[in-house]
DNA sequence: CTGGTATTAGTACCAAGTTCTAATACTAAT
DNA sequence: ATTAGTATTAGAACTTGGTACTAATACCAG
């Protein structure tokens, strides 16, 4: 034959790997050999069977489709809270909310887990973010549990602003900072 | 326990748009019917075949990793990219997005879109924010259509930084500004 | 000519279907 | 109660794209 064995099994990862929905035949007759050479061929190679291939793209797409924000009021879960002062939540980072490429979480879930605490902790029935400064001080894992802490600093009652400060960790190293400048309808204390 | 034709086929398809992945004789259990019943149910709302349920999902993905770009990593859809200076995406806010009470905008979600955003324009294998300043100029109401752009405004090679500016806008009007500082394994051009 | 590798052939089997036919079950209406 | 019509179930034959295995043959080197 033409091309030694070598040649024809480097040549069919090649193929395979350019377009994982050719069949055992349509290689086969691309290669002058028989369908049995090709199985062959690809249980040395270990490639799996065209239904497996196209099952591990489809299944990647799948699990690379971005989980967009969960719609809950609140990301994280709350574990203590004194309003208008504190509060804390927790985060499990998992596969989800990680770049699948590096398993490094992406920003805006830490993000949203430190507004809505920022939100949260303001006793009000609305309370909006008007600017806010975050720094990404660590990257944090799939696997990690994120521990946010939320504090008021200070209390504009003239311009009805809250500031709150939020802080992140990770096995109590800091991961993300940030300052949130909340809006708010009353003040504190105000109860009308 | 007994459901109606027509709720069957609703959950059928339903479960289906959830999870492609799921046979026949998974689906006749779930719904204490027999296989045929769940055949002529497909039948009837012309759903294929599990293979080729997953040959889509599959051709979808490959189309899509043929344009290459992480355009799946994104909150909100790219409508236009120019990899390393700008990129422009759209964002529906809709009823989950908001807060019950007032109907406006989580700012986590303006965030999230302008944050991916601010990933994608990066033509690097991986960017990750290190810091941002963002202001939320005006609310956003579900309804309201976010246009966000990205702007690559400068560059820091010796330290890998990358900053962005982003602005998104509801009918012309800006309702978010926002400066990222990105950081990028490689400079700009660089390949390996 | 003999051994070892490479290739081909053939059989039985599998999953997850399609197509088709036929039998039953349920329900609603005359 | 009978009957029509829909809904459901059953079963057999066939399809794709394979796996797993056995066995025969081809080729090439020493």
């Amino acid at each position: 034959m033409k091309r030694t064995k070598k040649e024809r099994q480097q040549l069919l990862i090649e193929t395979i790997t350019d377009n994982p929905f050719v069949t055992d035949d349509q290689l086969a007759a691309k290669f002058s050999v028989s369908v049995q050479t090709i199985r062959l061929d690809r249980m040395e190679l270990a490639i799996p069977e065209l239904r497996e291939r196209i099952k591990d793209v489809a299944a990647k797409n799948y699990e690379n489709e971005v989980k967009s924000l969960p719609l809950d009021e609140v990301i994280g879960e709350i574990i203590d809270i004194e309003l208008d002062k504190r509060a804390l939540s927790i985060f499990d980072v998992r596969e989800e909310h990680v770049f699948q490429r590096n398993g490094i979480a992406r920003g805006h879930h830490l993000f949203a887990q430190a507004n809505s605490l920022a939100v949260a902790v303001i006793n009000d029935e609305l309370a909006l973010t008007v600017k806010s400064n975050v720094t990404f001080v660590k990257p944090v894992k799939s696997g990690d549990r994120v521990v946010t802490k939320a504090m008021v600093r200070a209390e504009d009652k003239l311009k009805n602003r809250t500031y709150v400060d939020v802080q992140s960790t990770v096995d109590n190293e800091i991961v993300f900072l940030g300052e949130f400048e909340m809006y708010r309808t009353k003040g504190v204390g105000e109860t009308t």
